[in-house]
DNA sequence: TCAATGGATCGAAGTTTGTCGATGGGCTCG
DNA sequence: CGAGCCCATCGACAAACTTCGATCCATTGA
């Protein structure tokens, strides 16, 4: 599997790596929790492709969850940022986030589009 | 927020959405569930960055983790069919997957890239 | 042969997550 | 005003996850 192997090994001295900012795991992991769910990567896979607004009582249909907990994973979706809503009479409209960050954008498109 | 709003709506019927299909969602949060934890993000970037492959013991250094739990994160990682190990004498190198799927790489090339 | 090292596995504790039913608040149509 | 609809919130509970220390196995250097 491996080619090009090692490299210098010495028992009880283990090697230096690659630095990772602790900040950007942190964030980029929590944007990733709030993808890394069936019910809420459908969710908003059909945001993505809906070409109007749509509202909670919709995925009921479809989604074979609960009410509440519909509205519990789009609530994750907004938390991350994902995901705006507006309230229009009786309705919330939910849609993908208009001013989603470019690079947010594109991972979005990359797993969903 | 929302602009070119609804659209009719009755109350008591609901819209239809997008189909998504469930096999992708569930597959696809699979893949996200094991990115979505800094500690794996971290390692992976770690092993994306690295030149040369890296065992276990390289990540208790700056991880602050205790050797099962990066043991444990580990694999979940090669579950999730990130990574790939060889065993080396009294090490185990691991490396990020040379035979990853394109979509795969380059979700993982716009995460971490 | 034996002690020491790298790493996996096990069992347990504590936290987080997904889900539900019940409830309450806001809005609208009779 | 009152019934009915949409949706958020609350409290509860089970399942999953993260983490640890203890232990065990394989390998190697002395």
């Amino acid at each position: 599997m491996l080619k090009e192997l090692p490299v210098f090994r010495q028992r009880g001295t283990c090697c230096e790596l690659p630095e990772v900012d602790p900040n950007w795991a942190q964030s980029t992991s929590d944007l990733l929790k709030a993808l890394a769910d069936p019910n809420r990567l459908t969710m908003l896979a059909a945001l993505w492709k809906a070409e109007a607004p749509v509202c909670i009582c919709d995925f009921t249909g479809s989604l074979d969850l609960s009410q509440p907990t519909i509205s519990h994973h789009m609530g994750k979706l907004r938390e991350a940022g994902l995901v705006e809503s507006e309230k229009k009479g009786i309705w919330i409209y939910y849609r993908v986030r208009r001013d989603l960050p470019a690079a947010t954008r594109e991972l979005v498109a990359q797993i969903i589009g």
